[in-house]
DNA sequence: ATAAAAACATAACAAATGTTATATTTTTAT
DNA sequence: ATAAAAATATAACATTTGTTATGTTTTTAT
């Protein structure tokens, strides 16, 4: 079996990291830094592309309204990495919205310095647009995961991922999500949320603090998919 | 509201139509025609990358297997439609796999033909990228209604949204998919695919003959959305 | 520091979906 | 054309999830 995380990560923040270190220079420099505040919308669906980001420090959610009024969100964005691509190569709109989960510490490229760069860095295109490739698989694996597990295997995969990926490049320990936007990437109320999350508690799989998660023991929850995959 | 259809249609058949009538030649004059049999595959999950195909008559399913046993389908593709493309652009591996639901007519273009024509046509490399942003949205589309709809409302999005496509091209009318198919679409068993259907033929709101299924009421369909997306 | 607002936790009941079992229809192979 | 196999239809019961309601904790604004 692949790499359980890979199969749900973006992995957007490797992307620079397969340049040499010289365009990984002329990348850099071409980064002007921004504070984008709790709340506020890195870009959203419809909008006209403006340019790129990689995150320096902060969380971030992609989600799409449907026809229904309730958000789904199907990533969220951590520290280092590069979102807001899509729509450029394309020459398209953003097909969905991406709003700060706290203050953000960001890197932004403009699109026409991005383009400047993808003239001067041959091996760019193709990083990214193989990554656009990779990212597709993670949402057919979400598409697989919503659409075959029921809601006790959902959040112990969604609780697995998130805290891999939190932990991955902030030295943050815990899950620190509303329940609403929890509820809203694994596909319920946050009321039968709330019912998972408590009997996970009551079975040691997880502690609570304030709202912050933290998983205790993480076999237990591989071995409730192993067991539900079957 | 974006046209209901276009949210949940790759358009994949529209990708050449968007070439000069020259350029098209080209493209045209580079494929062979192939056939492939009920059942089998034209590529596979992890599978090197051969080329790209465009369906000149039948009906393939695009799945992907989770960790559990049962196929997760997110794509009926059909008539027109072109496909295979995207591991080809990342130099990737496929995501996916791809399965002929009936004999299929197609034509083939290999990979290094496929490069050749990147080449010669200088759009053509746009076209298929803006595509893939496109699709990605749609993905994003069917997260969000397997995570947040019911079952009678996934059955009547999808049977609305599998007529459009198949009537689109074929001159046929009616959708014919194994029951086990259109459950692995839905996110369901076959059992309760059956007694949503049932529901249905029972309200009038289709009709079932051998195993096609006729819309007789779209409108009714329609609102049975609305209802429940409020 | 305190009051008001928002978010969260929990329980009881209702509704939807999953599961098991059996009968019927359709397709396939001879 | 016929028998065997596969697919489909349906019902009854079990389990899961949704919904409504209420009390508590945490956050926010003053």
């Amino acid at each position: 079996m692949k790499n359980f995380y890979s199969q749900f990560d973006f992995q957007s923040e490797l992307l620079f990291e397969q340049l040499t270190s010289e365009e990984k220079k002329i990348v850099y420099n071409a980064m002007e830094p921004l504070i984008i505040k709790k709340g506020s919308l890195l870009f959203y669906e419809e909008g006209i592309p403006t340019g790129i980001f990689q995150i320096k420090k902060g969380k971030a959610k992609k989600f799409k309204r449907g026809f229904s009024e309730t958000e789904q969100i199907f990533y969220i964005y951590t520290t280092g990495d590069v979102l807001g691509y899509h729509a450029l190569f394309g020459e398209e709109r953003y097909q969905d919205s991406c709003e700060a989960l706290e203050d953000l510490e960001v890197n932004f490229i403009a699109k026409d310095v991005f383009f400047k760069l993808l003239e001067d860095i041959p091996s760019l295109q193709r990083v990214f647009i193989k990554n656009i490739g990779h990212e597709f698989g993670v949402l057919a694996n979400i598409i697989a995961v919503l659409a075959q597990k029921n809601l006790n295997a959902r959040l112990a995969i969604n609780l697995l991922i998130l805290e891999n990926r939190f932990q991955k490049h902030d030295e943050e320990n815990g899950i620190d999500l509303s329940r609403e936007d929890l509820a809203n990437i694994i596909g319920t109320s946050s009321e039968s949320l709330g019912r998972s999350l408590k009997r996970f508690k009551d079975d040691g799989i997880i502690e609570v603090d304030k709202r912050i998660i933290y998983i205790k023991d993480k076999d237990v929850l591989f071995k409730l998919l192993n067991i539900e995959f079957c």
